[in-house]
Order: C-alpha cells, then sequence, then structure tokens
DNA sequence: AAGTAAGCCAACCGCAGCGAT
DNA sequence: TATCGCTGCGGTTGGCTTACT
C-alpha cells in the first residue's frame, strides 16, 4: 500500500532544512513498504545510524529523518524485542513507571529490546484501561495504590508461580541475597525496591522475594505504612491465592492473548501485516540471518498468558469493592 | 451477515534540549 | 549571544482487527 500524500503542510516547527526537503520533493508518510525497509537496514548497516536526515537523503529514501529514525529504533532494529509484555516486564514497567511516571524512554533503558513507543502503547490501553475500569485517575493515590498493594503483588505472586512450574533455576543466585534484604523490609509492605538499579535478569529474584514475602509473611495492607490503602484493601488481598482459579471472573479479551491482533512478519508463520506484496520474510530476519524472536522469548509460558494474567488480576468483586472505596473517599 | 464499538499499535506531530556556528 | 539544525521525547492520531449486538 503506497501512501502518498501531498506535500506536508510545515507547521511553525518544520525546520528550514525539512522546508526545503518538502518543497523539492513529495514526502512518502506512512505505514513502511519492504524496499524502504530494505534500504534503511542496508543503509545503516554499511553506514551506522545517527544524522536522520542526510541519512534519509543518502538512503534514497523520501521520508523525514524522524520518520527513519523511528521505523529503525522502533521497528527495524536487530535487537528490538517483538511479542507480548511479559509478567516481569509487566512488574517493571508498574514499579518504574509508579517512580518516574511518563518518562517512558528512560523506563525503556531497563527493558532490554523494549521500546519506549512499546511500554508508552501498553501503559495507556491496559493500564488506563483499569483506571477508567475504576472511573479514578491514572496519576491518583488511590490508583497508585492500587498498583503497589494489589496488582503488584499479584503479578510477583504469578511469576514466582510460573518459575516454579517451569523450573527452579529460573530464579538465580541472587534469590537469596536479594529476598533477605527485600522481603523483609519495614512495615512488611510489598516492596520491589531498586529495580531500577538492578539488572533485567535479576528481577525474577527480586519478585521471586517479594512473591516469597506476599506468600510467607503476614502481609496485610492493614499494616502496611499507607493509612489509604489499608483502607481500600483491607480485606481484599488474598496473600496467598490460586489466581487462575480465583481471579477468572472477568471476561478477557482472548484475541489480545493468544494472537496477536495486527500480525506482523516476524511471526515464524510468515503471516504479513502491513507488507502483504511482495516479501514473507522480515526483513529484521535478513538483516540478521537466523534470528528467531520467538525462541529469543526467556519464558513463553509467561508471554501467552501474560496480558490475560494481567487482566485476570482483577475480578468483579475487586472493582466493585474499589469503586465504593474511591467513592467514598471523594 | 451487517453494523458498531473497542482494542491495539505503528506512525506522526509538536516541543525542548543540545551542539555547532 | 543568537540562530540554526539535529535529535530525542512524550502525546496523539489513524487505521486495522476483533468482539459484540
Amino acid at each position: 500500500m503506497d501512501v502518498i500524500k501531498g506535500r506536508i503542510s510545515c507547521t511553525s516547527s518544520c525546520t528550514s532544512e525539512e522546508l526545503a526537503d518538502n518543497i523539492m520533493e513529495d514526502l512518502r508518510r506512512g505505514p513502511w513498504t519492504v524496499e524502504e525497509d530494505f534500504k534503511l537496514i542496508n543503509y545503516i548497516a554499511n553506514h551506522g545510524e545517527g544524522r536522520w536526515n542526510s541519512l534519509a537523503r543518502c538512503a534514497g529514501l523520501k521520508r523525514t529523518g524522524k520518520s527513519c529514525r523511528l521505523r529503525w529504533l522502533n521497528y527495524l532494529r536487530p535487537d528490538v524485542r517483538r511479542g507480548n509484555i511479559t509478567l516481569e516486564e509487566q512488574l517493571m514497567i508498574l514499579e518504574l513507571h509508579s517512580r518516574w511516571g511518563n518518562r517512558w524512554s528512560k523506563i525503556a533503558q531497563h527493558l532490554p529490546g523494549r521500546t519506549d513507543n512499546e511500554i508508552k502503547n501498553y501503559w495507556r490501553t491496559r493500564v488506563q484501561k483499569h483506571a477508567k475500569q475504576l472511573k479514578c485517575d491514572v496519576n491518583s493515590k488511590q490508583f497508585k495504590d492500587t498498583m503497589r498493594y494489589l496488582w503488584m503483588p499479584r503479578l510477583v505472586e504469578r511469576i514466582q508461580a510460573a518459575n516454579a512450574a517451569t523450573t527452579t533455576t529460573t530464579v538465580p543466585g541472587g534469590f537469596t541475597t536479594t529476598s533477605t534484604t527485600t522481603a523483609t523490609t519495614n512495615n512488611n509492605m510489598v516492596n520491589i525496591p531498586s529495580m531500577a538499579n538492578i539488572g533485567y535478569n535479576e528481577l525474577n529474584a527480586t519478585a521471586a522475594a517479594a512473591a516469597a514475602q506476599v506468600a510467607n509473611s503476614d502481609y496485610t495492607p492493614e499494616n502496611s505504612s499507607t493509612a489509604a490503602s489499608s483502607d481500600s484493601f483491607g480485606t481484599h488481598v488474598s496473600p496467598v491465592s490460586d489466581l487462575t482459579d480465583y481471579y477468572n471472573i472477568i471476561p478477557v479479551n482472548d484475541h489480545n492473548n493468544n494472537s496477536n491482533p495486527n500480525p506482523d512478519y516476524f511471526q515464524p508463520s510468515g503471516q504479513l501485516g502491513n507488507y502483504s506484496e511482495t516479501s514473507l520474510i522480515s526483513p529484521t530476519a535478513y538483516f540478521n540471518p537466523g534470528m528467531d524472536f520467538q525462541s529469543l522469548e526467556p519464558n513463553t509460558q509467561l508471554m501467552d498468558g501474560g496480558e490475560a494474567i494481567l487482566d485476570n488480576l482483577w475480578n468483579v468483586e475487586d472493582i466493585w469493592f474499589l469503586q465504593q472505596q474511591f467513592n467514598n473517599n471523594m
């Protein structure tokens, strides 16, 4: 599908160089074609990235430098990680967002292979959906407490359960040290500390430690340090629960879990999303032969059900109860 | 089967910061 | 110091897919 719009109407933010480009030639917009991807990949393979405006010209792409940069960073870069957000990544996102807010690029730095755009989209579509369900602002203290005292412990439980189900070695040696330092935090809060300062691979240990705390301690929201949280969630946090059995009341959009509604060309099946024209092979696969993104997933088990699990972290009772609490607090 | 709503995500837009001149 | 060009970031949108009625 070739989408060539007319000359871009330049706004005040247009630089003079962009303006000149736009006047001199028609710039392409919209979805990238396979040919464009190849041009960009080949050029970067030979010359490296950077200087995007001149790169776009030299590569023979009728795109803005910005567009090329975005395409490369968000899609074509060989280390871009495709597929659903894992439980560990969800936990990481929740934690880091609670710390930094909408600093997507900063958050993405701690999620190898994930782009800021992907994380941003995840947040807007998944997390904000739940805020909407609760009729509260995603930045409100209530919602943040909900994340910290309800979602995150449940995510941790799921991670621990999944790890236990697969292999004990998925929890690295850091478990013992990390668990002793993090699982016994003051106030028995479920505290996922310093994720920003630990490596991605260490997250399992931290998560497991927190999970161990949830499972073994007398953690309840009542004895947490936040009064609001104890008011809100006092009777509804089940320290040890079978989430699969218990939190499956809410209908879940299955299409979001097991199949990509917008299948892209990285799938081994070779299904095309935007690229119905020519090739069944990922440009990145050409660029990086032998790369199999699915096989790169560290924990496929978590991937497949990850979003469903996140959704299942809520049930009708939770939402109703929280809504009541929020209303009372207003 | 058809129409509508909702979810999802790639791509675009506008702005700010930074370095070079 | 001011200006320009480039880059990167966060917000937003458009279009496709799927679910629902």
